[in-house]
RNA sequence: UGGGGCGUAGCCAAGCGGUAAGGCAACGGGUUUUGAUCCCGUGAUUCGCAGGUUCGAUCCCUGCCGCCCCAGCCA
């Protein structure tokens, strides 16, 4: 894990702020994450949120939280509450207000007469059908709307009148006067203000005109004296626009604009447009369903946040567009717990096991690590007796020499108990093996040989009589496709199997505590803890992450 | 055919004219009361291609090729 767990040590964005102190081009690193509040955040909005409080934080400056709440259309007070949630669970140093555009439609509209009154912006009574018509195309410059040139009088009192409601939704738009010959199709005259009729979840009804994008963002950052604008890659040719305002207002700092390329990760979609459908069509159980690259989808399913900052600090800031493996996320995953989950066993297909030697009614108590990776966690108490689970993968009758586990006739370790032998295989009518007999021995208790002998396997077990029954809920990935989201439909590159829920599991009684939030490693298995859904009466785990698996991937090779 | 970007191992990438870091993945081997962890080892005569400048180029110049973004009153 590298030092900085916010970010990467250096990259272009960093070499530039580095060179900006240095030059005295700015005193204070002031950045801000923007994200609009028309959906959850996700993994790659991680790596924005840890670019931009990182660099506040190595610069000794501040990031704010900004919501980009310019659309009311799409924008709600849930998303509002979810982000500063998921941001705050990310623990990335937010600790000041959010601040939101919309604290500033007052000084924007000022802002907006100000270009009017300088020639620099008109309303325009084009339709947005029009509009687009004149703009051009990509190879063929645009036209002058016939709005174009009205008075600036005219254009003041008209947009005064928008603000006050005397227009239609979408019959009048402000307009930047730039030039419709532009080659870059974002200084074609810009739509600034809009005519939209709905409530907003902050200002409420008191405005019926919106600035976009373009026009509120650039001048909330110098509003907010942002120094460095941090955004991704598609916002690179609205960069003269940007600048272009900026120069044209009477702004009072010089904020400007860098462009890093957005994540993109394997077997997933990273898309708000795409979540929100996989959302609204209920193709998953929610924003937080544990399948979901979402902040909250990964929270719900047991990944630490350490775990997400540590990957993005892994991913260095480019202007490249590439696909990280998931891989990588998994890894790190692993990695953060790994080094602080509990250790437990679990039995989530429980195969019966009957010892045959072992006195009926006796129970002993074993001392088994807590985490073998740290001393210091201690060890907990797990009862054994004659009738224990054991899972049925670790059996197998025909078994070849690879198979270190059980199998009639073979010696295993069960963990921290005893060695036992498979003697005798039980099957129901069908051929189905319902129950395993064993013999084990007395002399390795701790599951050590004391005569030296080694066995290959070791097995985890639960004690029948005092296992706790849980169901346990299994996630893998969501898409069947490496890149769903290149798919004609996406939607069709869903596997159906991505969760696969397992009934009357069979837990260590330790594991009926759980704290919410502790992840827990089932020994052998993987990586769990308690989903929401859980309750003392019906415990439900999910699984975060499975263990490296070598033995599973060179049996699929065969 | 307009404008803006990007091209270094399977993936993410460092490199800023002096002779190719690192991480993930993969593959070997060792340790192991988790087939986990951990440890050790294996990769680019080459940086999209072709020219040019230079003693010397992944880094500079020119020309190609490939990929991405832009024609919302979305952000």
């Amino acid at each position: 894990m590298k030092e900085n767990i916010l970010g990467s040590v250096n990259d272009f964005i960093r070499d530039r702020v580095r060179s900006d102190l240095e030059e005295g081009e700015i005193n204070t690193v002031v950045t801000r994450f923007p994200p609009e509040p028309n959906g959850y955040l996700h993994i790659g909005h991680a790596k924005s949120i840890c670019l931009n409080f990182g660099i506040a934080a190595e610069f000794g400056g501040i990031c704010n939280l900004r919501f980009d709440d310019t659309n009311p259309v799409k924008e709600d007070q849930e998303f509002i509450d979810a982000i500063q949630a998921d941001l705050q669970w990310l623990s990335v140093g937010w600790d000041r207000q959010a601040k939101y555009a919309s604290d500033n439609f007052e000084q924007l509209f000022a802002w907006a007469k100000r270009l009017i009154e300088d020639g620099k912006a008109y309303v325009d009574d084009l339709t947005a059908v029009e509009i687009r018509e004149y703009r051009g195309t990509l190879t063929e410059p645009g036209r002058n709307s016939p709005y174009r040139d009205r008075e600036i009088e005219e254009n003041l009192a008209l947009f005064n009148r928008m603000r006050d409601g005397d227009f239609e939704d979408g019959s009048r738009v402000l307009r930047a006067k730039i030039d419709m010959a532009a080659g870059n199709i974002n200084l074609r005259d810009p739509v600034l203000y809009r005519i939209v009729r709905v409530p907003h979840p902050r200002t409420g009804d008191s405005w019926c005109i919106y600035p976009t994008y373009d026009f509120a963002h650039g001048q909330t950052d110098a509003i907010e004296g942002i120094s460095h604008s941090l955004c991704t890659l598609e916002f690179e040719d609205h960069r003269p626009l940007y600048d272009w305002l900026i120069d044209n207002l009477p702004v009072t700092a010089r904020p400007r604009q860098y462009e890093f390329s957005r994540l993109n990760m394997s077997y997933t979609v990273l898309s708000k447009r795409r979540l929100t459908q996989l959302v609204e069509e209920g193709h998953v159980s929610g924003w937080d369903d544990p399948r979901m690259p979402t902040i909250s989808g990964l929270r719900r399913r047991g990944v630490p946040a350490l775990a997400v900052r540590d990957f993005i600090s892994r991913l260095s800031i480019s202007k490249s567009e590439g696909t990280v493996d998931a891989a990588m996320l998994e890894h790190c995953i692993r990695d953060s717990l790994n080094q602080t989950s509990m250790r437990r066993m679990a039995v989530l297909r429980p195969l019966k096991l009957v010892i045959e030697n072992y006195p009926e009614g006796q129970v002993e108590e074993f001392q088994s690590a807590n985490n073998p990776q740290d001393e210091s966690a201690g060890t907990r108490v797990v009862p054994f007796s004659r009738e224990i689970w054991i899972e049925r993968d670790d059996f197998m009758e025909d078994a070849p020499k690879k198979f270190f586990r059980l199998s009639l006739g073979r010696e295993v370790r069960l963990r921290s108990a005893y060695f036992v032998t498979c003697t005798e295989v039980i099957k129901d009518a069908s051929g189905e093996v319902i129950e395993l007999r064993c013999t084990y021995d007395p002399e390795t208790r701790g599951a050590n040989a004391p005569d030296g002998r080694k066995v290959k396997g070791t097995l985890h077990w639960v004690s029948a009589a005092h296992a706790v029954e849980a169901e346990v809920r299994l996630y893998s990935p969501l898409f069947a496709d490496e890149n769903p989201g290149a798919a004609e439909n996406f939607i069709s590159t869903l596997r159906s199997n991505s969760l696969e829920v397992l009934k009357s599991c069979k837990l260590e009684p330790m594991l009926a505590e759980v704290a919410d939030g502790e992840v827990v490693q089932f020994e052998r298995l993987g990586y769990f803890c308690t989903d929401p859904d859980s309750s003392s009466r019906a415990l439900v785990f999910n699984r975060t992450i499975g263990l490296r698996d070598t033995f599973a991937k060179a049996m699929a090779k065969r």
